[in-house]
DNA sequence: ATCAAATTTTAGATTAGCCTAAATTATTTT
DNA sequence: AAAATAATTTAGGCTAATCTAAAATTTGAT
């Protein structure tokens, strides 16, 4: 139906305007996409030829209907191999991103809906973000950045912002995972460092590490 | 490293020379890939200038050392994958290999042996076909067509030459499988049509089905 | 050994996805 | 409200994989 590099395009496409913005913009889509603006203007138009966006020349770009479904689907699949593959095949959280890559342009509803039953439904994948139903329906998360909290606070961990194995790894090395209670412990005003304490442990953490984290408040 | 498209043709070469001949014709190849002998005639010089197949124009090809590899590390993975939907994910043996075409081209070295550790090392896939191990070793099966056994010859099922959803459902549907223990009470000289018993039932099957049933002397 | 038929290759196009360079449109600054 | 700058699109090309039609080569039948 679609072709990979669609899908990828829609993804991207998805994800940007996640970030709260009605549109996006050819600049933004090619730094994503690691292409040139040319290239993504020459792709909107085929996508907006099969109705999977709204596009304009020069007024950026939004999904449409179809266009998100499909977003949808493909950060399903996405995110349930994910899961799959920590919870059955022992990869770690920091390796499984660039096979997902891959898994989730399989074509086969029977395989997507095996592997939910197989995972027991997850709500969430091994990030901590969240595993659209078969429907499409996303819960939205209301988790904050830990940075946005203050001394005496005790959350609990959720999620990460980066998804980057250097990231990942490093809170591994450290210690830290989902469902961790961290407490603060101290908030450097001058750089807005934190002193928390996790697992009983004290740590101190850069303000960029804490933007990286997610939480709830317990 | 390789593209999809490259990896199918070294499967169909493979595939093609399992049959016995030295080397397989351009012709051939179109037919298998349902494509046009001058596609075929293009990937053929690029495939060789990879080093992947012997080519000479006009001459046929076969593969060189480093394509035999490749073909058998993608017919593993293709049997793995057929396995593990079988065996995990509630697929029968006939829903199986047009995902298997897909996942086949997933490439994730830990992916696969984490698979064939799941699967725990399985020798066939649910078709019967021998899973090539990790350093591409690949038993040879010494299965004989049904259809060259005679009267009163007791075998076991262990293998299907037509993998077609139609054949496996009709055998599905007669209560054939895997392991079947097949007695030949009858051949039909004029037509090598057989009775057979199984499970205790008796069948009639044409010289047809019982040249694409796999078997081995009891 | 010659000729006809079959096979295979070459020549020349097409499409998807990508690129650079140039032109166009929008936004920001003065 | 211009002018300068930034963003986006268009123009023109490239590669991989495909195709049709024509040419070259091999095979096989007299
Ligand atoms: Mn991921
Ligand atoms: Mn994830
Ligand atoms: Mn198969
Ligand atoms: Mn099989």
């Amino acid at each position: 139906m679609n072709s990979f590099t669609e899908e990828n395009y829609i993804k991207a496409i998805y994800k940007l305007l996640e970030s709260g913005d009605e549109t996006v913009s050819t600049n933004a889509i090619a730094e994503r996409m690691h292409t040139r603006a040319a290239s993504v203007t020459d792709m909107l138009k085929k996508l907006a030829l099969k109705k999977l966006i709204n596009y304009q020349r020069y007024q950026g770009v939004s999904l449409t209907g179809k266009g998100e479904k499909i977003a949808l689907s493909i950060i399903r699949k996405h995110r349930l191999w994910e899961m799959f593959l920590v919870e059955k095949f022992n990869f770690k959280w920091d390796e499984v991103h660039d096979v997902a890559e891959q898994l989730e342009h399989i074509q086969s509803d029977k395989l997507i809906e095996e592997l939910d039953k197989f995972l027991n439904y997850p709500k969430a994948d091994p990030h901590g973000d969240p595993i659209p139903d078969a429907k499409g329906k996303l819960l939205a998360r209301k988790s904050k950045s830990l940075s946005q909290f203050s001394v005496n606070d005790v959350c609990i961990m959720t999620g990460v912002v980066d998804h980057s194995p250097a990231f990942l790894q490093y809170l591994d090395k450290t210690g830290f995972g989902l469902g961790n209670e961290i407490k603060i412990r101290e908030v450097v005003e001058f750089d807005k460092s934190l002193q928390i304490v996790v697992n009983k442990k004290t740590f101190f953490i850069s303000s960029d590490v804490a933007k990286n984290i997610l939480v709830i408040l317990k």
